[in-house]
DNA sequence: CAGTGGTCTAGACCACGCA
DNA sequence: GCGTGGTCTAGACCACTGG
């Protein structure tokens, strides 16, 4: 492990931090595990011990690390597990209960991207993504049209994919691909039901809808998944808290 | 002022977070003025520079304070004053660009709330609130259509109300009312824009349009405005990040 | 130039978790 | 009892802002 440079205009707890993110990001530390303790990284980068703490403090803030007194530092689930978790992959739907979820995955396959999502996912004119399209269930009922465009370098193994209706895309992203979404960017909008989801969605045309636009990002702030998706809106409503 | 109990279990950066809170809500200090320095603090405290350091950096984080190098440490503006100003109370809404906000009044009178604003806003069954509902537009053109509900108790004089085409509601309560809003909850879900909307927001029936429910709570967590809002889809896209 | 916040060091004592 | 994180001190040098 080469030393860090303490003449950089780099701070020193930022160049600390970027190597702690580092050994996550390839996998040398997964969530839950216990990494140095203050004292070791003191030792180990040659820095105080309130530089090493510092560059922890900071981690911990972002949510990649959590402390526990007495016992040590771990590495913490990507936050966007915690608030995605399992089913759809936007913040705080809900309708309420506890739904049975399925999804039924209508197609994968490689496509050339649209300039728009090009641009989201940062690529080359000439990348191909893997488009993987959904239709989400709850209780055996449609709620989600979803259209997941991933950059094609990200996935080693398209087949892989299929794995989705078992664990969550971002589960799969972390193991089979090594990638952690750690952010994520959403837009949206009203809209109507066009002719050609009614079949999916099990509803009519020009019923209301929500059109969903989400890209998420790695720890690194590199693209690697962009979405959309088509809410039923009479199945779901949304909340959120403002404080 | 008294001193920092040195012997406390409870840390001095904590007990001197607590003291600058409590001059910015006795309105001591405002937001935009300029606190003590990490040294005038240490001074006047009789703490080393570290322990004034961390507690301005808590309070930056809490978005108490900001911070300009070189100058000084500031006191920011309230949170929901950041994300709610002006226009919209919807957190993340907007059209990019500089839009010359205006509201119009349709009226302002008292109602007997339904059952769903009475919950809302916790109130008795025989309380009544103060409905007003207003036309919100962008360059001239119709964006919101809005219905506030007040319960008639906050509101001394209902003819207040009229200044809101001046300045925001939220200020109006506090500088009318005397009641900061804090915290607010937000419903929302997609749906139609029905017959009797046409007419203010100047769209057809059956276009896609937002609604919006939300309900706003001064600093002691009561409730003091329930608020539905149709926005039209054509003219919003809402924006948010998971990070 | 003096004052401010930003970074960093080398110490210290404490409360907590665990064996 | 030892290692952990939590708090705290007393210094230091730097970059930035303003007069």
């Amino acid at each position: 492990m080469e030393p860090l440079k303490h003449d950089s205009v780099i701070p020193l707890y930022h160049q600390l931090m970027e190597r702690i993110k580092g050994s996550i990001e390839k996998g040398h530390w997964t969530p839950g595990d216990k990494i140095p303790s203050e004292n070791q990284l003191m030792d180990q980068f040659g820095v105080s011990r309130n530089t090493s703490k510092k560059a922890i403090e900071e981690l911990v803030q972002e949510g990649i690390l959590y402390r526990i007194q007495g016992k040590g530092t771990f590495v913490a689930k990507p936050k966007l597990q915690q608030s995605l978790m399992g089913f759809y992959s936007f913040s705080k739907v809900l309708k309420e209960n506890g739904l049975n979820p399925k999804d039924i995955i209508l197609k994968i396959e490689e496509v050339t991207p649209t300039s728009k999502i090009r641009e989201a996912l940062q690529l080359r004119e000439d990348e191909h993504v893997i488009e993987m399209k959904r239709l989400r269930c709850a209780n055996n009922e449609p709620y989600i049209l979803e259209s997941s465009f991933i950059p094609k370098h990200v996935v080693s193994d398209p087949e892989q994919l299929k794995k989705v209706g078992e664990i969550s895309l971002y589960d799969l992203f972390s193991q089979q691909f090594n990638i952690v979404v750690t952010s994520a960017k959403e837009a949206f909008e009203p809209v109507l039901i066009r002719a050609d989801e009614t079949e999916y969605l099990q509803t009519e045309e020009g019923r209301p809808a929500l059109l969903l636009e989400r890209t998420a990002y790695d720890i690194t702030g590199k693209p690697v998944e962009f979405c959309i998706s088509i809410v039923r809106g009479d199945r779901c409503r949304f909340y959120t808290e403002l404080t």
